[in-house]
DNA sequence: TTTCGTTGTAACTATTGATTTTACAACAAA
DNA sequence: TTTGTTGTAAAATCAATAGTTACAACGAAA
Protein backbone atom coordinates (compact mmCIF):
# COMPACT_ATOMS: atom_id res chain seq x y z
CA UNK A 1 0.00 0.00 0.00
CA UNK A 2 1.38 3.14 -0.74
CA UNK A 3 1.16 6.27 1.19
CA UNK A 4 -1.38 9.05 -0.06
CA UNK A 5 -0.38 11.77 -2.58
CA UNK A 6 -1.04 14.45 -0.03
CA UNK A 7 2.99 14.40 0.69
CA UNK A 8 4.01 15.15 -2.98
CA UNK A 9 1.50 17.26 -3.17
CA UNK A 10 2.24 19.12 -0.59
CA UNK A 11 5.83 19.50 -1.68
CA UNK A 12 4.57 20.53 -5.16
CA UNK A 13 2.78 23.60 -3.16
CA UNK A 14 5.75 24.55 -1.10
CA UNK A 15 7.83 25.27 -5.04
CA UNK A 16 4.87 26.84 -6.05
CA UNK A 17 4.73 29.65 -3.02
CA UNK A 18 8.35 29.60 -3.49
CA UNK A 19 8.98 29.87 -6.73
CA UNK A 20 6.15 31.78 -7.85
CA UNK A 21 5.62 34.45 -4.64
CA UNK A 22 7.10 37.70 -6.86
CA UNK A 23 5.06 37.04 -9.73
CA UNK A 24 1.73 35.93 -8.82
CA UNK A 25 -1.00 35.64 -5.79
CA UNK A 26 -0.24 31.93 -4.34
CA UNK A 27 -3.90 31.23 -4.37
CA UNK A 28 -5.99 27.80 -4.43
CA UNK A 29 -6.88 28.22 -7.22
CA UNK A 30 -3.71 29.08 -8.52
CA UNK A 31 -2.08 25.81 -6.91
CA UNK A 32 -4.76 23.71 -7.48
CA UNK A 33 -4.31 24.59 -11.53
CA UNK A 34 -0.64 23.79 -11.51
CA UNK A 35 -1.32 21.16 -9.78
CA UNK A 36 -4.32 19.43 -11.43
CA UNK A 37 -6.59 18.76 -8.77
CA UNK A 38 -9.88 20.57 -6.89
CA UNK A 39 -9.12 23.64 -4.95
CA UNK A 40 -10.85 22.36 -2.09
CA UNK A 41 -8.15 19.63 -1.60
CA UNK A 42 -5.58 22.13 -1.72
CA UNK A 43 -7.85 24.33 0.85
CA UNK A 44 -7.78 21.52 3.19
CA UNK A 45 -4.07 20.45 2.91
CA UNK A 46 -2.93 24.36 3.27
CA UNK A 47 -5.47 23.79 6.32
CA UNK A 48 -2.67 20.99 7.37
CA UNK A 49 0.08 23.11 6.93
CA UNK A 50 -0.86 25.93 8.73
CA UNK A 51 -1.89 23.86 11.65
CA UNK A 52 1.64 23.00 11.15
CA UNK A 53 3.28 26.39 11.16
CA UNK A 54 4.74 25.99 7.94
CA UNK A 55 2.81 28.61 6.12
CA UNK A 56 0.13 31.49 6.58
CA UNK A 57 -2.44 32.12 4.41
CA UNK A 58 -4.47 34.98 4.12
CA UNK A 59 -7.96 35.08 5.02
CA UNK A 60 -10.13 37.71 2.43
CA UNK A 61 -7.57 38.72 -0.02
CA UNK A 62 -6.31 35.86 -0.19
CA UNK A 63 -2.54 34.20 -0.81
CA UNK A 64 -0.41 31.40 0.90
CA UNK A 65 3.32 32.13 2.15
CA UNK A 66 5.52 30.43 3.99
CA UNK A 67 6.25 30.74 7.37
CA UNK A 68 9.81 30.43 7.84
CA UNK A 69 12.49 29.98 5.32
CA UNK A 70 12.80 26.89 3.01
CA UNK A 71 16.37 26.35 4.34
CA UNK A 72 14.06 25.66 7.63
CA UNK A 73 11.32 23.39 6.41
CA UNK A 74 12.33 19.31 5.91
CA UNK A 75 10.45 17.19 4.15
CA UNK A 76 9.83 15.37 7.56
CA UNK A 77 7.84 18.44 8.64
CA UNK A 78 5.28 18.09 5.80
CA UNK A 79 5.56 14.33 6.22
CA UNK A 80 3.95 14.89 9.51
CA UNK A 81 1.64 17.80 8.79
CA UNK A 82 -0.14 15.59 6.36
CA UNK A 83 0.32 12.26 6.86
CA UNK A 84 -2.67 11.43 9.48
CA UNK A 85 -0.44 8.14 10.37
CA UNK A 86 -1.88 6.69 13.19
CA UNK A 87 -0.44 7.51 16.59
CA UNK A 88 2.69 8.23 13.91
CA UNK A 89 3.51 4.75 13.11
CA UNK A 90 3.77 3.77 10.09
CA UNK A 91 3.60 -0.52 10.26
CA UNK A 92 -0.29 -1.35 10.74
CA UNK A 93 -0.63 -3.88 13.61
CA UNK A 94 -3.48 -6.22 12.87
CA UNK A 95 -5.70 -5.79 15.75
CA UNK A 96 -6.15 -8.68 18.25
CA UNK A 97 -4.01 -11.70 18.02
CA UNK A 98 -4.90 -14.65 20.59
CA UNK A 99 -3.88 -13.36 23.65
CA UNK A 100 -3.96 -17.48 24.63
CA UNK A 101 -0.91 -18.41 22.15
CA UNK A 102 2.80 -17.30 23.31
CA UNK A 103 3.26 -15.83 19.92
CA UNK A 104 -0.04 -14.21 19.88
CA UNK A 105 0.49 -12.75 23.51
CA UNK A 106 4.27 -11.45 22.87
CA UNK A 107 4.78 -10.63 19.17
CA UNK A 108 3.52 -7.13 19.35
CA UNK A 109 6.28 -6.23 22.00
CA UNK A 110 8.57 -8.13 20.30
CA UNK A 111 8.24 -6.53 16.93
CA UNK A 112 7.86 -3.12 18.01
CA UNK A 113 11.03 -1.96 18.74
CA UNK A 114 12.65 -3.50 14.91
CA UNK A 115 9.76 -1.82 13.34
CA UNK A 116 10.55 1.85 14.70
CA UNK A 117 13.64 1.18 13.76
CA UNK A 118 13.14 1.35 10.31
CA UNK A 119 10.58 3.92 10.40
CA UNK A 120 13.14 6.19 12.01
CA UNK A 121 15.75 5.01 9.22
CA UNK A 122 12.94 6.52 7.14
CA UNK A 123 12.35 9.40 9.14
CA UNK A 124 15.76 10.51 9.64
CA UNK A 125 16.33 10.59 6.17
CA UNK A 126 13.61 12.71 5.35
CA UNK A 127 14.39 14.98 8.19
CA UNK A 128 17.86 16.30 6.03
CA UNK A 129 16.03 16.78 2.90
CA UNK A 130 14.76 20.54 3.42
CA UNK A 131 12.50 21.96 0.76
CA UNK A 132 15.42 24.74 -0.04
CA UNK A 133 16.62 21.48 -2.03
CA UNK A 134 14.07 20.58 -3.48
CA UNK A 135 13.17 24.03 -4.96
CA UNK A 136 17.08 24.61 -5.97
CA UNK A 137 16.03 21.19 -8.15
CA UNK A 138 13.16 22.14 -9.60
CA UNK A 139 14.70 25.45 -10.69
CA UNK A 140 17.57 23.48 -11.99
CA UNK A 141 15.69 21.39 -14.41
CA UNK A 142 13.63 24.69 -15.41
CA UNK A 143 16.78 25.96 -16.78
CA UNK A 144 17.91 23.61 -18.00
CA UNK A 145 14.38 22.07 -20.20
CA UNK A 146 13.09 25.77 -20.60
CA UNK A 147 15.76 28.39 -20.53
CA UNK A 148 13.18 30.78 -21.94
CA UNK A 149 11.40 30.85 -18.59
CA UNK A 150 14.11 33.90 -17.61
CA UNK A 151 11.94 34.68 -14.60
CA UNK A 152 12.92 32.02 -12.61
CA UNK B 1 -1.73 6.78 5.67
CA UNK B 2 -0.74 3.36 6.92
CA UNK B 3 0.83 0.30 5.04
CA UNK B 4 -1.56 -2.79 5.52
CA UNK B 5 -1.01 -5.38 8.05
CA UNK B 6 -0.24 -8.16 6.26
CA UNK B 7 3.25 -7.30 6.67
CA UNK B 8 2.70 -7.54 10.53
CA UNK B 9 0.54 -10.92 10.11
CA UNK B 10 3.41 -12.41 7.86
CA UNK B 11 6.01 -12.01 10.64
CA UNK B 12 3.15 -13.52 13.05
CA UNK B 13 3.12 -16.03 10.35
CA UNK B 14 6.85 -17.33 10.38
CA UNK B 15 7.44 -17.10 13.79
CA UNK B 16 4.50 -19.46 14.60
CA UNK B 17 6.36 -21.97 12.03
CA UNK B 18 8.90 -21.72 13.79
CA UNK B 19 8.14 -22.03 17.20
CA UNK B 20 5.43 -24.44 16.71
CA UNK B 21 6.62 -26.67 13.84
CA UNK B 22 7.65 -29.46 16.13
CA UNK B 23 4.52 -29.76 17.80
CA UNK B 24 1.73 -29.25 15.54
CA UNK B 25 0.85 -28.70 11.98
CA UNK B 26 0.79 -25.72 10.90
CA UNK B 27 -2.43 -25.07 8.89
CA UNK B 28 -4.49 -21.90 7.53
CA UNK B 29 -6.82 -22.68 10.32
CA UNK B 30 -3.70 -22.62 12.98
CA UNK B 31 -1.96 -19.73 12.12
CA UNK B 32 -5.80 -17.98 11.81
CA UNK B 33 -6.47 -18.87 15.14
CA UNK B 34 -3.06 -17.22 16.38
CA UNK B 35 -3.48 -14.11 14.52
CA UNK B 36 -7.39 -13.90 14.88
CA UNK B 37 -8.53 -13.84 10.92
CA UNK B 38 -10.30 -15.30 8.72
CA UNK B 39 -8.05 -18.46 7.42
CA UNK B 40 -8.90 -17.52 4.01
CA UNK B 41 -7.27 -14.64 4.49
CA UNK B 42 -4.00 -17.17 5.81
CA UNK B 43 -4.52 -18.64 2.61
CA UNK B 44 -3.98 -15.72 0.56
CA UNK B 45 -1.39 -14.43 2.57
CA UNK B 46 0.54 -18.02 2.24
CA UNK B 47 0.29 -18.00 -2.02
CA UNK B 48 2.19 -14.55 -1.73
CA UNK B 49 4.88 -15.81 0.54
CA UNK B 50 4.74 -19.24 -1.74
CA UNK B 51 5.32 -17.26 -4.51
CA UNK B 52 8.52 -15.33 -2.99
CA UNK B 53 10.02 -18.96 -2.26
CA UNK B 54 9.94 -18.16 1.65
CA UNK B 55 7.65 -20.49 2.66
CA UNK B 56 6.63 -24.52 1.26
CA UNK B 57 2.88 -25.45 1.82
CA UNK B 58 1.90 -28.91 1.23
CA UNK B 59 -1.22 -29.16 -0.65
CA UNK B 60 -4.32 -32.31 0.81
CA UNK B 61 -2.06 -33.15 3.81
CA UNK B 62 -1.62 -29.56 4.72
CA UNK B 63 0.97 -27.44 6.35
CA UNK B 64 3.34 -24.69 5.89
CA UNK B 65 7.13 -24.47 6.17
CA UNK B 66 10.07 -22.46 5.81
CA UNK B 67 11.54 -23.10 2.75
CA UNK B 68 15.06 -21.84 3.74
CA UNK B 69 16.51 -20.95 7.31
CA UNK B 70 15.06 -18.42 9.60
CA UNK B 71 18.55 -16.36 9.58
CA UNK B 72 18.48 -16.15 5.16
CA UNK B 73 15.26 -14.21 5.28
CA UNK B 74 14.98 -10.82 6.18
CA UNK B 75 11.96 -8.54 6.97
CA UNK B 76 12.56 -6.31 3.72
CA UNK B 77 12.22 -9.97 1.60
CA UNK B 78 8.53 -10.35 3.64
CA UNK B 79 7.68 -6.71 3.04
CA UNK B 80 8.84 -7.17 -0.79
CA UNK B 81 6.50 -10.34 -0.95
CA UNK B 82 3.69 -9.06 0.58
CA UNK B 83 3.03 -5.37 0.44
CA UNK B 84 1.95 -4.78 -3.01
CA UNK B 85 3.95 -0.98 -3.70
CA UNK B 86 2.73 0.41 -7.07
CA UNK B 87 6.27 -0.30 -9.14
CA UNK B 88 8.09 -0.64 -5.84
CA UNK B 89 7.08 3.24 -5.08
CA UNK B 90 6.60 3.84 -1.64
CA UNK B 91 5.45 7.34 -2.36
CA UNK B 92 2.20 8.08 -4.59
CA UNK B 93 2.81 10.91 -6.87
CA UNK B 94 0.09 13.10 -7.66
CA UNK B 95 -0.84 11.78 -11.13
CA UNK B 96 -1.59 15.13 -13.58
CA UNK B 97 0.69 18.01 -12.75
CA UNK B 98 0.16 20.98 -15.24
CA UNK B 99 2.95 20.89 -17.81
CA UNK B 100 2.17 23.99 -18.58
CA UNK B 101 3.63 24.96 -15.32
CA UNK B 102 7.69 25.42 -14.89
CA UNK B 103 6.87 23.53 -11.51
CA UNK B 104 4.15 21.31 -12.34
CA UNK B 105 6.72 20.05 -15.76
CA UNK B 106 9.60 19.34 -13.40
CA UNK B 107 8.44 18.49 -9.97
CA UNK B 108 8.30 14.90 -10.62
CA UNK B 109 11.80 14.25 -11.67
CA UNK B 110 13.48 16.74 -9.24
CA UNK B 111 11.65 15.14 -6.30
CA UNK B 112 11.95 11.27 -7.45
CA UNK B 113 15.64 10.77 -6.47
CA UNK B 114 14.82 12.44 -3.20
CA UNK B 115 12.09 10.23 -2.32
CA UNK B 116 14.19 7.38 -3.74
CA UNK B 117 17.11 7.88 -1.11
CA UNK B 118 14.64 8.22 1.80
CA UNK B 119 12.36 4.73 0.73
CA UNK B 120 15.99 3.07 0.55
CA UNK B 121 16.87 3.86 3.85
CA UNK B 122 13.77 2.18 5.07
CA UNK B 123 14.43 -0.81 3.41
CA UNK B 124 18.34 -1.01 4.28
CA UNK B 125 16.75 -1.13 7.69
CA UNK B 126 14.81 -3.70 6.66
CA UNK B 127 17.48 -5.71 4.82
CA UNK B 128 19.57 -5.89 8.54
CA UNK B 129 16.61 -7.85 10.23
CA UNK B 130 16.33 -11.63 9.50
CA UNK B 131 13.77 -13.09 11.22
CA UNK B 132 15.59 -15.39 13.20
CA UNK B 133 16.06 -12.36 15.62
CA UNK B 134 12.37 -11.56 15.50
CA UNK B 135 11.47 -14.96 16.65
CA UNK B 136 14.56 -15.28 18.78
CA UNK B 137 13.27 -11.99 20.55
CA UNK B 138 9.50 -13.09 20.92
CA UNK B 139 10.87 -16.73 22.83
CA UNK B 140 13.21 -14.62 24.92
CA UNK B 141 9.90 -12.80 25.86
CA UNK B 142 7.74 -15.81 26.39
CA UNK B 143 10.22 -17.62 28.70
CA UNK B 144 10.17 -13.97 30.69
CA UNK B 145 6.44 -13.68 31.20
CA UNK B 146 5.39 -17.47 31.08
CA UNK B 147 8.41 -19.92 32.19
CA UNK B 148 5.55 -22.53 31.78
CA UNK B 149 5.71 -22.82 28.44
CA UNK B 150 8.82 -25.31 29.04
CA UNK B 151 8.15 -26.55 25.38
CA UNK B 152 9.52 -23.48 23.91
C1' DT C 1 -20.82 50.35 2.82
C1' DT C 2 -20.91 47.60 -1.05
C1' DT C 3 -18.50 44.78 -4.08
C1' DC C 4 -15.20 41.41 -5.10
C1' DG C 5 -12.19 37.61 -4.85
C1' DT C 6 -10.84 34.42 -1.63
C1' DT C 7 -10.71 31.14 2.34
C1' DG C 8 -12.81 27.74 5.47
C1' DT C 9 -15.98 24.20 5.84
C1' DA C 10 -19.93 21.21 5.42
C1' DA C 11 -22.17 17.75 2.92
C1' DC C 12 -22.33 14.45 -0.38
C1' DT C 13 -20.54 11.21 -3.96
C1' DA C 14 -17.26 8.28 -6.10
C1' DT C 15 -13.48 5.37 -6.08
C1' DT C 16 -10.08 2.44 -4.39
C1' DG C 17 -8.16 -1.06 -1.56
C1' DA C 18 -8.24 -3.81 2.55
C1' DT C 19 -10.62 -7.06 4.93
C1' DT C 20 -14.21 -10.49 5.89
C1' DT C 21 -17.07 -14.22 4.78
C1' DT C 22 -19.22 -18.21 2.42
C1' DA C 23 -18.69 -21.76 -0.65
C1' DC C 24 -16.63 -25.29 -3.11
C1' DA C 25 -13.44 -27.74 -6.33
C1' DA C 26 -8.79 -29.78 -6.24
C1' DC C 27 -5.68 -32.38 -3.75
C1' DA C 28 -2.96 -35.95 -1.01
C1' DA C 29 -2.70 -39.23 2.43
C1' DA C 30 -4.75 -42.64 5.34
C1' DT D 1 -13.44 -43.44 -0.43
C1' DT D 2 -13.14 -40.72 3.41
C1' DT D 3 -10.94 -36.94 5.68
C1' DG D 4 -8.70 -32.75 6.42
C1' DT D 5 -6.56 -29.44 3.82
C1' DT D 6 -5.36 -25.89 0.27
C1' DG D 7 -6.48 -22.79 -3.58
C1' DT D 8 -9.65 -19.70 -5.36
C1' DA D 9 -13.78 -17.34 -6.75
C1' DA D 10 -17.38 -14.30 -5.65
C1' DA D 11 -19.71 -11.17 -3.01
C1' DA D 12 -20.21 -8.07 0.98
C1' DT D 13 -18.46 -4.74 4.15
C1' DC D 14 -15.68 -1.15 5.63
C1' DA D 15 -12.33 2.73 5.74
C1' DA D 16 -9.73 6.26 3.57
C1' DT D 17 -8.70 8.99 -0.25
C1' DA D 18 -10.24 11.90 -3.56
C1' DG D 19 -13.54 14.85 -6.07
C1' DT D 20 -17.43 18.06 -6.27
C1' DT D 21 -20.91 21.61 -5.20
C1' DA D 22 -22.37 25.06 -2.32
C1' DC D 23 -22.08 28.76 0.66
C1' DA D 24 -21.06 31.58 4.86
C1' DA D 25 -17.17 34.29 6.68
C1' DC D 26 -13.64 37.36 5.69
C1' DG D 27 -10.72 41.44 4.32
C1' DA D 28 -9.35 44.79 1.14
C1' DA D 29 -10.43 48.06 -2.07
C1' DA D 30 -13.61 50.69 -4.70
Amino acid sequence: MQLSSRFTIAVHVFACIEIFKNQYKITSDFLASSINVNPVIIRKLLGQLKEADLIVVQRGSGGANLAKSAEQITLLDIYNAVECVDHGNLFHFHENPNQNCPVGKNIHSALDGQLFRIQSAMENEMKRITIAEIINDIKLKIRENDPSEDSI
